[in-house]
DNA sequence: TTATTTACTTTGAAAATCAAAGTGCTTTTA
DNA sequence: TAAAAGCACTTTGATTTTCAAAGTAAATAA
């Protein structure tokens, strides 16, 4: 049996992207601080992953005010929410074959 | 629970690099023109990742003569499984927490 | 009014990735 | 026997990716 590995999405490469798509299909919402603290990176490291994930309409955005401060959360759009999983979908292939091997 | 992002390992972040650890550890051996008609990958692109993983002790090179034509196999070592499986491991708990949620 | 917070954008440097060309050796083909 | 081709690279250089740091704007808190 050969994997398709070109399946494989290459938004999903990064750890960072990883993360924050793992973060999001298990919270609903993740708002931009907790984000950085849980990622432990430089908020213009993670602004700019986040964009990339914009950018490929895998999360969308919401802005609010908590009390008088802005707030910002992301959620994982569907489509981003089936890339993720036809991501994982494929990994699982490729690690139940190393298995039977 | 958690889950250890900062066990997966950089080296097998790249998709080539994944796939070459894939083959070497269904494949006791594979040699360099099957991996490279495989992966479809140009044979410099190819050295260049055979050389890291080889830097990181995950794979050995073994050199030797198919008649009289040269002809170079790569095995995963075992440290290279190790790490292989451990990335794999991490991926797959990764994978299970997304599925309870 | 000065400092701080939030959520960025911009900049620039460093690292990663890749194709293409070059290399040295051998073997096959004309 | 000269030329072409195969093998397994290395080198080069361009492009892309990644990241930290600095800059920004708008608002709030001290």
């Amino acid at each position: 049996m050969k994997i398709a590995f070109d399946k494989l999405d290459k938004a999903f490469e990064n750890r960072v992207r990883l993360q924050i798509m793992s973060v999001l299909s298990v919270n609903s919402r993740y708002d931009f601080n907790s984000l950085k603290e849980l990622l432990n990176i430089t908020d213009g490291n993670l602004a700019s992953h986040l964009k990339g994930l914009e950018k490929e309409e895998y999360i969308m955005v919401h802005k609010s005010f908590l009390g008088r401060k802005p707030n910002t959360n992301y959620e994982a759009t569907d489509k981003g929410k089936k890339a993720f999983k036809d991501h994982l979908d494929t990994l699982e292939q490729l690690i139940k074959q190393q298995k039977i091997n």
